[in-house]
DNA sequence: ACAGTAACGGACGCTGCCGTCCGTTTAGCT
DNA sequence: AGCTAAACGGACGGCAGCGTCCGTTACTGT
């Protein structure tokens, strides 16, 4: 057996790779991305020189961590879509993404590309996207979400979302889920609603506008 | 002359210190608190040595950098509470105190008490927020801001407006500046809107509360 | 003009993280 | 059991930021 491929890891190998990827989930969870490679080794009980082999980048590291996390994101995506009222489907969806990323540090930063090229999922995050697009427009149909929502909105709450800080996790749990819910108010149509200001550009392939009324430059 | 206090500062400390001032204001309004003490130090054209024996620790610099921003802070406030409308008071110190945060990233990690604590501004951040909460009360009664609102809210708003990030400052205004009317709207009576989650209790000090009627540990 | 001292800033040593090298260990196969 | 190569991890050099020391510069008051 002179040429057999190591596409079959030692089971050493795979091991550490499995204590590495705990070690790493529960790490970037607690304390987010910024951890250094060095701390995770650690706490899996591996030698630097070993993380560094199987994940020659942290950002390789962050996108193999944060797979199963991105698959739950679009399956709540999915069960908002199944839901037979979209509003509710939608408010389920806010709800549900703003926990996940209040009870995960690092998960906000990986969906926001905090490593702002190339990021692995970023296709599922598109996907993801273009889904609540879907979901917003039955909303908006059913006349229970606001029309000038836009799906930049939802970027931006997800990025405000991002900024909620506390000294426990609970603490931002719970912080995050009343966050949720105003935001709620604030996507809900309503006869006091009055118009928004323009929507910002944040995420440039998928989009919610037909069209834009103001000129506004956008950065 | 040999018991003279060096209470006044030689002309060219002095010439160093609004360099240094200006210099810090610059670079914390573009790039957050996070910069290092010598990149201040070289944008100001002084030594690092000069730096630190005017302000010993970032702390301090931060502290006396924004003691301006802080008053303009409160200022707005104080304008707000001047309006003989209550909520359209309001609305402008949420919307002002929005965009002040947006123009300037150091500004919200200071106001935030990124430096946890001894900030020498806390008692104007402290009259700042009971002030908020006298026109939180006035809007109340008249009937404009939703009546579970709590001086919290206002907190969680302004850390998730903090999360806002963009590739230019232009960007990130406008952005802010919607996620501020998103916000509003989110604070405003209506009649569709339904209860909300529990408060965060994010601000120790002070409080809108007169009772709370869940008995939920708070974090 | 000069003395005296306030103020300056280059240079130093420290710490923490980075990514890699290489001698050692050990799983897997016969 | 023994061989081989895969896998390991301690150790190294490099870099960046920190806070301080101390020899030099230049204001200020006489």
């Amino acid at each position: 057996m002179t040429d057999r491929l190591p596409h079959t890891l030692r089971s050493d190998a795979r091991d550490n790779r499995e204590r590495i990827l705990d070690a790493a989930r529960a790490v970037f969870a607690a304390e987010g991305l910024t951890v250094p490679m060095r701390e995770i080794a650690r706490r899996a009980g591996v030698g630097p020189a070993t993380l560094y082999r199987r994940y020659p980048t942290k950002e390789m590291l962050v996108t193999e961590a944060f797979t199963d996390q991105m698959r739950a994101c679009q399956s709540i995506v999915d069960e908002g879509l199944a839901d037979p009222d979209p509003w509710h489907g939608f408010c389920l969806v806010i709800e549900k993404i703003c926990e996940l990323h209040a009870r995960d540090r690092g998960f906000t930063a990986a969906f926001m590309s905090t490593f702002p090229h190339a990021m692995d999922f970023a296709a599922i995050r598109a996907y993801s996207l273009t889904s609540v697009a879907e979901l917003a427009r039955r909303a908006k149909d059913a006349g229970r979400l606001r029309p000038d929502f836009v799906l930049d909105d939802l970027i931006l709450m997800l990025m405000a979302n991002s900024g909620i800080h506390a000294s426990s996790p609970a603490a931002r749990v719970a912080a995050s889920r009343r966050f949720a819910a105003l935001t709620l108010q604030a996507f809900h149509t309503s006869p006091a609603s009055s118009p928004l200001p323009p929507a910002p550009r944040l995420v440039p392939g998928v989009s919610t506008h037909r069209r834009n009324p103001t000129g506004e430059t956008d950065g």
